[in-house]
Parts: C-alpha cells; sequence; structure tokens
DNA sequence: GCATTATTGATAGTAATACTATTATATTTG
DNA sequence: CAAATATAATAGTATTACTATCAATAATGC
C-alpha cells in the first residue's frame, strides 16, 4: 500500500456513538472541543461542567448538549481523539521500517514519549490533551456502564491501538503467550508513569522524564 | 527479629491524615466501613452518597460526615487499608524465605492473585473490597487535590507497598536502573489487568484469571 | 447515682449540579 | 422568500454535597 492511500483511510477518527451531533461538522463544534480541553485540564472533570463551557465559549449550556450527551461522553471523545491520533503516528513513524523490533521500539516511543503540538489540528492543543490524558483518562472507561458504553463502540480507538501494538509484538515474538497483556501494559503504564513523575516521584524512576527507555527495555527483554 | 515482633509492629494501618474519627474506634464506624464497601461495591463511588449510606446502616447522613469529610477520603480509606492488607500478608508470606527471586516471585503473586476473604477482619470484605479496588482505586489519586492530599499522608500505605516491592526487585537485581518503575507497574498493572479480563477480554490473556504468571514472568526477565 | 461530656440522630437549609423542556432568534438552504 | 435547521435564552426539577442547629442517648468520672 502507498502512503497516500494509507493516510486516506487513516483519519483521526472518533465513533459515532459517542457524539450526538458531529463537532467537527461546525464552528461551535469546534469551539467546543478547543475550550473543553482547557478548561478540562486546568479544572479537572469533576468541576468541569456545560455551564463553565457554555460561558466560555460565549454559548448556552442547552447547545453543548446537542453535540454531547453528558460530560463523560466528551471525555470519552477527547480520549478516542487522543488515541486516534496516537495511533496515526504510529502507522506514519513505522510504515516505512522493515524491522519487525525497530517498529515495535518506535511505537512504544510514541506512546510513552513526551507529546508536543502538532500544528495539523488548530483547534486541538495536544498538550493539554496529553495531560488530560494523563489525569482524567482513566475515567472515562472506570464506570458502572462500561460494557454498555463499550458495546456501543466507544472505545474502538483505544482498542486499536492496543491491537495494533499487540501485532507489533508477536511480530517480533510469536511465542509469547501475553502478547495482549504486555500491549495494554505498555499504554497503561505510559500514562501512569508520567502521573507518578509528576505527583509521586518517589515510586517512580521517570520523574519529570518520560518512560520511554522504561518501557522499551521492559517489552525488549520480556519478550526476548 | 521474631515473627511475634514483626507482627506486631505491623498491623493494618491507615493514615490517621484520612479520617475525622477513626472508624475502627466505635461500633457505628465499623459499620460505615462495612456498608459502605458494599454500596461502593453494588453502585460505583459516582452513585454512592453519604445518605444512601445513612440509610443503608440505619444512622444519619450527618454522623458520617463525622467520621470522614467526604467519600472522596472514605475512599481513600479503603484503598488504604487494603493496600495495608496486602503488604500485611507480603510480610507474612516472604518473611521465612531466603531466596530473594522466591520472596520476589511470592510478594507479586500477593498482590495479583484473586482475593479470597480473610476472617481475621469481620467488617471488611475483602473481595467485595478487592472489586471496588479494581474498579474505583485511580479515582483516589486522579484529582485536583493529590499533592495537597499527598503531603498530607493519605497515600503512605500505597507508596509503602510499592517501596517493599522495590527493595525486593533491587535485592534481586541491584544494577537494575527502574526497579521504581518496575515496582509501581506490577502494583498498578495487577489491578488494570483484573479490569480488562472483566470488561475488555479482547485485549488482555487474563481474562478471567490473575494476571500473576503474566506479572512474575515479565519482572524476571526485564531484570534478569 | 448523678452530673458532665461525648456521641449520635433528626431536621432544615443552601448553593451547585446535571440535566429537560419550551420558546425565541438567527442562519442556512432549496 | 419560505422552510428547515441550528443556536440561544430562560425556566424549572430532582439530586448532591454539604453546613448548622438542636435534641436525644450513651458513656464516664467523681
Amino acid at each position: 500500500m502507498s502512503m497516500d492511500r494509507l493516510l486516506s483511510n487513516l483519519r483521526i477518527s472518533v465513533p459515532k456513538s459517542v457524539y450526538l451531533k458531529d463537532p467537527e461538522s461546525s464552528d461551535l463544534g469546534k469551539r467546543i472541543i478547543e475550550q473543553s480541553i482547557q478548561l478540562i485540564d486546568e479544572m479537572g472533570i469533576e468541576a468541569f461542567t456545560f455551564k463553565k463551557l457554555g460561558e466560555a465559549i460565549g454559548s448556552n449550556e442547552s447547545s453543548i448538549y446537542r453535540y454531547f450527551e453528558n460530560k463523560h461522553k466528551l471525555l470519552i471523545y477527547l480520549s478516542s481523539w487522543y488515541w486516534s491520533w496516537i495511533e496515526y503516528q504510529v502507522v506514519i513513524a513505522t510504515f516505512s521500517l522493515n524491522d519487525a523490533q525497530l517498529k515495535l521500539d518506535k511505537a512504544i516511543e510514541i506512546v510513552a514519549r513526551e507529546v508536543t503540538h502538532d500544528n495539523t489540528f488548530t483547534y486541538v492543543d495536544e498538550v493539554a490533551l496529553n495531560r488530560i490524558m494523563i489525569n482524567e483518562n482513566s475515567k472515562s472507561f472506570l464506570t458502572k456502564q462500561v460494557d454498555l458504553e463499550n458495546k456501543e463502540g466507544n472505545f474502538e480507538s483505544y482498542k486499536r491501538l492496543v491491537t495494533r501494538l499487540e501485532e507489533m509484538i508477536a511480530d517480533v515474538a510469536p511465542k509469547y503467550n501475553y502478547t495482549k497483556s504486555l500491549a495494554s501494559t505498555v499504554i497503561d503504564t505510559a500514562l501512569h508513569q508520567h502521573f507518578l513523575g509528576n505527583h509521586f516521584k518517589s515510586i517512580t524512576n521517570c520523574a519529570d522524564a518520560s518512560p520511554t527507555q522504561f518501557l522499551i527495555e521492559l517489552v525488549r527483554k520480556t519478550i526476548a
């Protein structure tokens, strides 16, 4: 497959079941995404409300409810967008690599490294969104409705990224028994070690540094 | 140190800063713990309220507020109790082992295995509490007040367990660079893989099984 | 045994949250 | 320009997460 066809098939895609109306389809929608990232980053998902968001974008609470059922779905939207964006980078960066081990190393690096801005998406502050992922992402699935929302397809972006990583692990080590668990552990740990580096420095070696090296070594040795 | 002295020093200890009045000090306090475990397990921390808890224990909302500032602190209490209980088991089970690698294997097993009831603590349902840990624990620290609460000592039980595991890793592999990150990853992954096994079976190899073997192998190979 | 003190229970009240419903006003499009 | 659609404004509701006050009980100290 050519790089062009690859990219045309792979857009930042958020499952339709997550929103009521696609925020990408209007100016208001984009402002909702843009400002919700700022507000959730600043005040955390608990203190964040659609009323505050309405004020921030010079719009009304009731208008936001036409895009998202509630703030929880908005969080799932942001999470899905983020994982899809990470997957996009993984695909681009590994496409031209031939060595399975190098592909895998690269993928882990992208998942675990410090995030920098991507100018392709003007209304998304990826650095702030990464902080939201570190601090809030677990709350998107640690709920009583997780099975229902999973059935609705809300977590497809996340699962697709894990599966892609799993395939890369299996390419390097076809006989390894825990490819799936190792892949999901890498994704989870990438966020968690960042959190510990920010708040619990005494129990991480990744204080204010990325867990990239830790994870690349861990995976290499585990599947060796 | 004798086993007796060891045990007398090590009780299930929850940091004082977590509660206003020690729930162990009264019958009402114990009922608060007992019933909060049942309710949070059933309905999740979001739907759980002190009003509902008051009804469940035949007492009053206002009485519960004299034990805990809010439900978030109660969750931290349960989490601290759990980690302290796990630490207790780790200490007992590894005390008489001489081989550093076997000690470490045993510790990982205790952290990652299926939980069963411990009759020593009549008002704590450890199996339900383990489910709460899997589903709710992250919410105890993923907040905007985490630094303040950490400074107050609210997370000492968790950090102590990680540190104990870290020391065991360092005993086996004194030259390994990421002992702390590996220890915290094991603890985090033990809960997370259980969650995936319950709700996202397609991205774990620990569906309805414990991640014990996965983690023991992962640690062994990583520090080899 | 009784007074003091501490604990628990009952009631009321408040600001904020997470919505729903309705209606009015723009804006787009055919 | 009419019709449809999107957005904004307003109002209203049940619930939450508390705080404050006061009454009723139980425990304890002398």
